[in-house]
DNA sequence: AAATTAATAGCAATATATTGCAAAAAATAG
DNA sequence: CTATTTTTTGCAATATATTGCTATTAATTT
């Protein structure tokens, strides 16, 4: 058997009964646990299922036990919120993707600025509520489980009909030469036309996103104007971006 | 069983019943009381439960003891969204407004449930995204902030477009002859386009909520196949609307 | 105060993970 | 096709996690 066939049927098993047992599929397929492991494995890497001790889980079934609720380098992400809502003023449309970066700008808004906001995101919607000036447009589709956003045709769609002067999108992964990257194709997609249809387009990323690759391409980073981390711009790590006539910010 | 899995299913037990009894879920897991004890021990740490002695409670039971706006008659609304949830069968589209109640439905919905909910309303979606085997589509539009749905043309115009099996919809005043009764006219207006696209609508109504009356008309009762309460249907209480010839569940 | 019940800590048995490694299989280049 | 390289696989040794058990302590009830 080969190896993708193995894969496809592990990924169809978990899918169907939410979760699998390492054991049974060792057994099942003929071939070791350590194969079984190095698959989940794998696939828990490509984001298609959640590995537990002993089996795995299909994404769904995730939502209960494991939520990551806490907020993962907070100062961090505080200081790229402030340089982003620098950049915004009143009536500016933004549009603005998920991630929690995006959630820390909603939640640091200054009261006073009136802008109106446009996302995708119901973390970031649920947030920007919040905020006694600004209005919130939603673009509605199916949400998508794991990042909570909408996705689809339709969001794509509405998404060609507006024009947002500025666009903060939360990254994945960025690295100079690969651009940005996903985990899921229907992310890519919205992000894509994220992107085609803002006038200017920041990334947001944390450090730690820095120089790290994902499986999907969104974009090279010629195709947005500009990247916003909490590094001085002229911190040394930052210095493989520097020669893309980006923005560093 | 993956510990994974016990954990959800604790979890899920916790937050149905508001509370669990340690020595109850060893042996309905088969597990000894230490294990159980370290889960709950685990989810507490997480900060998904409440760990008291010889059992757990549910973090939305404290909080009704908190803060009792935001949970408010918490008992009633979970009896009104069991018999809500009774109704709902495999592959049905379901059509579900905002509301704490509404919120409690999506909540305490059995994992195996495979239905595909339409909402308009950030916190539901929130709320369904938990669910592991549901299809969520969120109606976008302009959010409105008090009420924190998506409202306005749009969201009527896509409305027209879908026809749901079935509506729950939460109310604001309900009376035998002043009909559904809402505070704002822009959610008047996102409630008539529900109940004009939906095949059955139900008016979800915690006694409190009985015989009162807001400043804009919604529908008559005649408009509505049902209405759910937390009463038995033969309470006296319900008299009025026995008339009506509407399901009283 | 005595009896009951639950929590804690330490321990042992078992199950699962990880790592490095070598053989086998598959892919690629010549 | 053959030779070479890369990937995949199973194995062994070691490490870690999970679980149930016991003894002890703490809390609660009678």
């Amino acid at each position: 058997m080969l190896k993708k066939e193995r894969l496809s049927l592990i990924l169809r098993e978990v899918n169907i009964h939410n979760k699998v047992i390492l054991s049974d599929l060792s057994q099942k397929l003929g071939v070791s646990d350590d194969t079984i492991r190095r698959d989940l494995q794998e696939l828990a890497d490509d984001d298609k299922l959640i590995k537990v001790r002993g089996g795995a889980l299909s994404k769904s079934y995730q939502a209960y036990s494991y939520k990551e609720n806490d907020i993962y380098a907070y100062q961090e992400k505080t200081i790229i919120a402030r340089k982003a809502i620098s950049m915004l003023k009143d009536d500016m449309l933004v549009l603005i993707s998920g991630g929690s970066t995006n959630l820390e700008i909603a939640r640091i808004l200054p009261p006073e600025l009136r802008v109106t906001f446009v996302t995708v995101s119901l973390s970031t919607a649920m947030q920007l509520m919040e905020h006694p000036n600004s209005e919130t447009l939603f673009i509605g589709g199916n949400l998508s489980k794991s990042a909570k956003i909408a996705v689809g045709g339709e969001v794509i769609q509405h998404l060609g009909e507006i024009r947002p002067d500025i666009c903060f999108l939360g990254v994945n992964g960025i690295d100079a030469k690969e651009g940005l990257t996903e985990l899921e194709m229907e992310i890519v997609t919205v992000k894509r036309a994220m992107i085609k249809s803002s006038r200017k387009v920041y990334a947001l990323a944390i450090t730690e996103k820095l120089n790290s690759v994902r499986k999907m391409r969104v974009c090279n980073l010629s195709e947005i104007d500009g990247i916003i981390t909490e590094l001085d711009p002229q911190n040394p790590m930052l210095a493989p971006y520097h020669n893309l006539k980006i923005q560093i910010i």
